[in-house]
RNA sequence: GCCCGGAUAGCUCAGUUGGUAGAGCAGGGGAUUGAAAAUCCCCGUGUCGGUGGUUCGAUUCCGCCUCCGGGCA
């Protein structure tokens, strides 16, 4: 393996991106990948971040966490919102000290919506407001959301022709972004793009890889499979612990995650715990399926797919083998 | 054994006063700039259990059969 010719002036740093939909091995990856470069990760994922919600977000667990460093896992409280924007600073941050070091970062996870904006850049614009949201909410409940479209239309039109008009989160933001800054949600993002994105793509070499099956089928067992050895490995315990202390909602980010919801729904006696689990599992299954809508469109991506074409598994040596020859092209 | 009720999409069911059928869920496709494991949009042909009969025409009415519930013996 050749040095890492991160710091020579005139070149730019290299970064590895790690995605895949959920379930499809992006952990074991990873940390193989760790043992061959000398590397960091930084976690990618939008649940990682929560404490004490370890065994439904699949988080590495206590030796895997230790044996290579890892970055934005454990870094907030579930009562704590974590958003594109704090990942991007988070990230930007930690990608520059690893690189100062002189080892390389590797980015994994599957919240995609993270990926895009560190390749891409956010634009400039105020963060959430929550009582401009409350605002906005109340409107929408006294006269429906297609009233918060027509008037996000009279002043962002541009953003109201491309947002849905039952698109409640998105119309809410780009109304509040007006709202708070007096700019328009569109005026920001052609700023931004005046000024060059500002993304890591434009800064950085990198070698974006995706891992996942030809069969959606064999994800949709996976994902079966891992969610019943969660709950036998104490998830409910997980959730109820978070429960009890009574200060969380279902309204959080945190406790919306998938396999979370769900039971926590379950504590509050809405389901059985029997239907609770079928309705985790289904989430799950969608959440990849909108995982592998943004790969299928995504550009420069590498595939390890593990499944070959007559069904049969690749081995985890095989798996490694092919993600180096991805990687050794970008001559590390 | 007898009586009653079912049998329609992968699942739960609606419906057709006789002109071959549609919802929810599942599943598939798409979108995505401070909530993103979130949120939103689009996509519904299936021997209408089998078989005979009545009818121009039966998934629909009638007979028989099979299976599944429930009840009575």
């Amino acid at each position: 393996m050749s040095e890492l010719a991160t710091n020579n002036l005139g070149e730019r740093p290299k970064a590895l991106l790690l995605m895949g939909p959920t379930a499809s091995g992006k952990t074991d990856l990873a940390l193989a990948l760790a043992e061959r470069m000398p590397l960091e990760i930084i976690s990618v994922d939008s649940a990682l971040v929560y404490r004490g919600m370890d065994i439904g977000s699949a988080k590495p667990n206590a030796e895997e966490l230790a044996a290579v460093p890892h970055h934005l896992i454990d870094i907030r409280d579930p009562a704590e919102p974590y958003s594109a924007a704090d990942f991007v600073r988070d990230a930007e941050a930690l990608a520059a000290d690893i690189v100062s070091r002189g080892k390389l970062p590797l980015f994994a996870g599957g919240t995609m919506l993270y990926f895009k904006a560190l390749l891409e850049g956010l634009a400039d614009m105020p963060p959430a407001d929550p009582q401009v949201r409350a605002q906005i909410e109340a409107l929408a409940t006294a006269e429906g959301w297609p009233e918060v479209h027509r008037q996000l239309a009279l002043v962002d039109p541009e953003s109201a022709q491309r947002i849905h008009p039952n698109h409640s989160q998105r119309l809410s933001r780009a109304l509040e972004v007006y709202k708070v800054s007096g700019v328009t949600m569109s005026e920001w993002r052609h700023k931004q793009h005046e000024q060059g994105g500002g993304g890591f793509f434009d800064r950085y070499q990198l070698c974006q890889l995706a891992i996942g099956p030809r069969d959606r089928s064999l994800l949709h067992r996976r994902i079966e499979q891992r969610y019943n050895a969660m709950i036998e490995a104490g998830l409910l315990e997980e959730v109820r612990a978070l429960h009890r202390r009574g200060d969380l909602h279902i309204d959080l980010p945190s406790i919306r995650a998938v396999g979370y919801r769900q039971l926590w729904q379950h504590l509050e006696g809405q389901l059985t715990l029997t239907d609770a689990i079928e309705k985790a599992i289904v989430a799950t299954r969608q959440l990849a399926k909108r995982q592998l809508t943004w790969l299928r469109a995504w550009p420069e991506l590498n595939w390890i797919y593990i499944d070959k074409d007559d069904g049969q598994l690749l081995t985890k040596a095989e798996i490694i083998q092919q993600a180096m020859g991805f990687i050794s092209g970008m001559d590390i």
